[in-house]
DNA sequence: CGAACTTTGTGCGGCTCCGCACGGAACCTC
DNA sequence: GAGGTTCCGTGCGGAGCCGCACAAAGTTCG
């Protein structure tokens, strides 16, 4: 392991930046670069989870089953401002959630016996439990789009919080794939698309959702976003 | 301090009970009865949270809002399996959620710097955020059913989480304030409670609702409820 | 280039829930 | 027991999204 990779180990993702030296050894040494490819399931329900995912691109996704496994929604959205496995931070090593790499990108992962051990290191177990802190806001404000808002202004808080987590402003995703996430039909995601398109928010073509205007999106939503966001920002911010 | 007082505190919540007596001065002593009167506001948005409660009855309920302050879910329900005040254990002292008295009961009160100096205490620490990752995991769940459930489904379930944490089989609510929780008109909760009696699964008389049919009221939700409750059981039995 | 496949656009009937509104029933207070 | 207040039952028109279905447009591959 050579020492000017030990240096570049992590950087990316906003977990691992700024990071203590003392966490070196126990962690960033064990830090394996990964792709992410779209559809890549890393964490299946009620399993062990053996690795932890800490993006550097892309965006990775949380969903929530029932029992039957005829219905799921998104509760989590990951980029590169997080990581998977919360649970593991958490203390235990399952969850009944699935988590899926949504939008393809790149990546550090680390075995969670690696991770377990790090978090002996309070500075370290502070920042990760801070971050699923923001986590859960994230999935509480899910639960109140969910129930409060149209398909409209849920389909424009999906691409803010996706915007976030990607350079630039092309979000490669087909309709189909977004109406799993929000849990609606496929069609309806193409009119509420259009519907965004005719107020000058978006571009829609194949495969692909260009954010046009920000702030405008972030009118339509009304105040159902930003919360956790504000949330990560006043905790993260050091 | 007697010490037969010592010896009961804490009885009647789940997550203070059985806690190692190493814990005693650290936190049992400083844990106060206090009663829990429907309407009260033990958390508000973004403030620092002064006292974290504990309760052996009633029901505490989180609520998520948005900016403007015109929409609001519940996003989590806490009973005598849990606690108040999640955000300390994460390393925080505040959210962006309120947090009120949902139906009257008792409980204790502790000051959050007294769990915060409790939680340099590794067992009761690993057990806090066992609870805390259930909790999300139940919000996560929420999240789904205002996706994806029909209210009458919605309404089953909260009564199902309701009946959990309660005493006998008689929820003490008017429709008004369910309403609120699910996020719909109360007109709306009338009619659905009246699909659930005609099914002969609960019976509502002014101001109550009395359980008839737990199972009933599970097969009617179908596999939306129970996974939270599982992943409790799961972490929380010894 | 043509065939197979994926993705998007559009329409239709129907169910659920909304906002609004009003009447009646139960309970409380004096 | 009269009057006020809270809570519940009901109705109506309409918005929003559903399931279903099919056509058109774009992409891939031989």
């Amino acid at each position: 392991m050579k020492v000017e990779e030990q240096g570049t180990r992590g950087e990316g993702n906003q977990l691992l930046a700024r990071m203590p030296a003392a966490l070196a050894d126990l962690m960033f040494a064990h830090l394996e670069p990964v792709s992410l490819p779209q559809g890549l399931v890393i964490e299946q329900p009620n399993e062990p989870v053996e690795h932890i995912y800490f993006p550097t691109g892309g965006v990775i996704s949380i969903v929530a089953m029932n029992g039957e496994g005829n219905a799921q929604i998104e509760a989590g959205l990951v980029g590169r401002e997080g990581m998977s496995g919360t649970m593991v931070v958490m203390g235990t090593d399952r969850s009944p959630h699935q988590t899926t790499v949504q939008i393809a990108g790149t990546g550090y992962r680390l075995e969670a016996d690696r991770l377990r051990d790090a978090l002996e290191q309070e500075p370290l177990r502070e920042r990760l439990l801070h971050y699923c802190h923001t986590l859960s806001v994230q999935t509480a404000h899910t639960a109140l789009a969910n129930a409060k808002l149209k398909l409209d202004a849920r389909l424009a808080r999906w691409l803010l919080m996706c915007h976030d987590r990607i350079d630039g402003d092309e979000v490669m995703l087909t309709h189909d794939f977004l109406s799993i996430m929000l849990g609606v039909r496929r069609a309806g995601v193409t009119v509420s698309l259009h519907i965004l398109e005719g107020q000058g928010l978006v571009r829609a073509t194949r495969g692909q959702i260009r954010i046009l205007n920000r702030r405008g999106l972030e009118e339509m939503v009304g105040g159902c976003y930003g919360a956790p966001e504000a949330e990560y920002a006043r905790l993260m911010r050091d």
